[in-house]
DNA sequence: GGCGATAAGGTACGGTACGTATCGTATCTA
DNA sequence: TAGATACGATACGTACCGTACCTTATCGCC
């Protein structure tokens, strides 16, 4: 052993200090330069510990960005449909944040099929709550037509705000959010609830 | 030099040999196993030729998918609006195949946020285009209302397919492209396309 | 037909990261 | 206090990166 003699951190004191190294070197060489031995180097630990804890490097930055959020609904949406729903989906966008988006896209394109669908609900099952609490107030509120929204068109929404996230957002220009809402979901969203003809 | 006494491969001759190997890997170990010298190992050349060529793998992935695929409309579209977008969106499904789709994945992951749009739009540009096409045959034909649809919705549109090959198809399960179609997209086309109020 | 420019083909190199094995020992549990 | 656990550290073989270098087939030109 060289220098340091060998202090050791417990209980979960390195768990936090491997979580902080991998976001760190997210934010500062993003997921492609992300690597064992950096994080290693960083955190002031070794690869086995790393190897013991995460298989790839995907599950290691997944883990670290569950971790740093704590799922905060962004309001309490209690105004208008069209009002929430912007806030929501503004919400969002804050919450994941471009080191979010890149890291995102960097996990999906190395896991395999099962984990894509995981992470994929992962990032918007919170939201798919919190839209589905939305929908109610603005039904009761007689906002919408009494018929609750399909399925399908609470998941096509989820689908418009994943793709925001991914190619717009992500892609560096900035989000059309109030223009979405006003032009497709809540058009959308009175066609699919409108008392049976 | 060992063994062959170097033959010279002309004209495009290399360049499609780089090609089909490039898929051929794509297939055999998926994105995340491309490398340079994989593909050159199998096209029989070496790592330089491939550098003089491509500067990044993904670059080389995008060559090799967009020359492998012929821009034929999936049907001629004269069909009622319903059956068009199935067949477009079944057809897209279809054309860009589960390769299509990892590679996809792989590549938005690792390239600039330019490159995304980029890579973004390629795969839907030729999609919005048959979209529009279909849109103002079914106008025409009393469909849908004498409005246009907003390009937003247009988009959105794109984004629900972007979204289903990437997430549903893509994650192994069967996409539910008339479900899709009949639940969402119809409705949306309806009630954005209907005569000012 | 010979002649120079171009670029393919081939080899080799230093560097980085992978994933695993091994070892000593600090720390926790009983 | 004894045993189990797993951290910290090092080392190893492999794979791939990206580039430099050299040889030589092929093409365009005179």
């Amino acid at each position: 052993m060289t220098g340091t003699p060998a202090r050791r951190r417990r209980a979960g004191e390195l768990e936090s200090a491997i979580r902080v190294a991998v976001l760190d070197e997210l934010h500062e060489r993003g997921y492609p330069g992300l690597t064992f031995e950096g994080v290693a180097r960083r955190a002031g630990t070794s690869k086995p510990v790393l190897y013991r804890r995460y298989p790839t490097r995907a599950a290691m930055a997944i883990d670290a960005f569950v971790s740093s959020r704590v799922a905060t609904p962004p309001a309490d949406f209690a105004g208008p449909l069209r009002e929430d729903l912007v806030a929501l989906i503004s919400g969002m966008l804050m919450r994941v944040g471009a080191d979010g988006v890149a890291t995102f896209r960097g996990v999906i394109g190395e896991v395999d099929d099962a984990t894509v669908a995981r992470v994929g609900a992962l990032v918007m099952s919170q939201v798919e709550g919190w839209l589905g609490g939305i929908l109610d107030r603005a039904r009761e509120a007689g906002e919408l037509g009494p018929t609750p929204a399909p399925a399908r068109v609470v998941r096509a929404i989820v689908a418009l705000m994943r793709n925001e996230v991914l190619f717009v957002f992500g892609a560096g220009q900035a989000p059309d959010v109030e223009g979405i809402v006003d032009d497709v979901i809540v058009p959308l969203l009175r066609a699919t609830t409108a008392s049976p003809r």
